[in-house]
DNA sequence: GGTTTTCCGATGCAATTGCAATGCGAGTAC
DNA sequence: GTACTCGCATTGCAATTGCATCGGAAAACC
């Protein structure tokens, strides 16, 4: 057998460089040839790793998502309060930095793409729900310990008060909040200062 | 002198055949030819209104932005009261028929687009701040009425009580919000039902 | 050490791209 | 009626596109 490499590596290299361009120029700037030199590799390498352009782009759409997927998980500081984690989760949405703005207009380019194209978009992109029934859950523990109960953010027990607007909803409406005000951070509709306090005073009515 | 053409008009068709193409294919299969054969017309002639191709997309992109404006006005029911006022419209922008559902696409195409060329995105897109602030006079005016003074819209005055979040942020959110929910809805990551549910659920809580 | 199988660089090709150039027809001003 | 100018269709071209093909090189297994 020849030579051994690591083909995830390889293609995960690849979809950086795919990402790297789409965030600077666009998901119309991206070819084979460019993406290949943006990569540092030839044309060929990413034929031989890539079927044709479709799949390399779907693979691309999935790494995104990771990237989002996996910053979510290291930020995950669950000893603090309920507010102060999912506040945690939403800041990491914001592209209030460097990095994040670059991961941003990339995922925004494939968000087009993906409501544009929604069968390769069904097949790779997680399912959101998980993400929203933890925020859920942490609303709910957080009312629940205003009440004098203690929190159980795992048993998704239902809140007898209503103090608040339902917490699914809730967390469904911070989600789609901290997307749209990161979209708008990145087309200048929107300072980021005006977003962070935006996005503040809508937690402050989630969690009562 | 020649024959007299209304040029408006016919950059108009032209911009419309592109929005068309963006929404059912993406930006990236816009071309010349595309977007002539979509018109009904030839690329002679779209290179006659357009200098190029960038010019073309900025007045497209000026297009669909007007198009969006157009609806919020003639969906402006100034007879309701203040919530109910708003509540129209933002749900003009979460895309709930096919005809907004297109027209978000595309939107969402040339969101992408403004995102990596800031510059003719800034110098074609209109001021969010004035929708901003009629939002806020609203509820404003709301709350206003709820502590039995008079709403005066236009006036600007502070509330003294504080029983909800800042009227000001409270806007930038639902607008935020709807766009968001608006983008989840193409990516087929949130159901109209849910998006309406958060929607409503904002606006409980920022009208008081 | 030979074999074989994977890796991947190089080249070629048909199709498409944006755009320039050309030409002409039609309609208006005189 | 004539001339002139705008409106636009046609054609052509260089560059770029995605992809197929070919060839060689390198490494693991016997």
């Amino acid at each position: 057998m020849p030579k051994k490499v690591d083909h995830h590596a390889r293609r995960t290299r690849i979809a950086d460089a795919l990402i790297r361009v789409a965030a600077r120029q666009g998901l119309e700037a991206v070819s084979l040839r460019l993406v290949a030199a943006e990569a540092g590799v030839s044309t060929g390498m990413v034929q031989h790793y890539f079927r044709d352009k479709n799949s390399m782009m779907a693979f691309a759409l999935r790494a995104v998502a990771e990237r989002v997927q996996d910053r979510l998980e290291r930020a995950r500081p669950d000893a603090l309060p309920p507010k102060e984690s999912v506040r945690g989760f939403l800041m990491q949405l914001l592209p209030l930095d460097t990095e994040r703005a670059e991961e941003g207009k990339a995922a925004l380019a494939f968000q087009a793409h993906a409501a544009v194209h929604s069968d390769v978009a069904g097949a790779v992109l997680p399912d959101p729900a998980p993400l929203r029934a933890h925020i859920a859950d942490l609303i709910r523990s957080a009312r629940a310990g205003r009440t004098g109960q203690a929190g159980r953010p795992g048993a998704g027990g239902k809140a007898r008060h209503a103090e608040g607007p339902d917490p699914y909803s809730a967390a469904v409406g911070l989600l789609a909040l901290a997307e749209g005000l990161g979209t708008q951070i990145l087309t200048r509709e929107c300072t980021p200062e005006d977003a962070v306090a935006a996005l503040d005073a809508q937690l402050d009515t989630a969690f009562g």
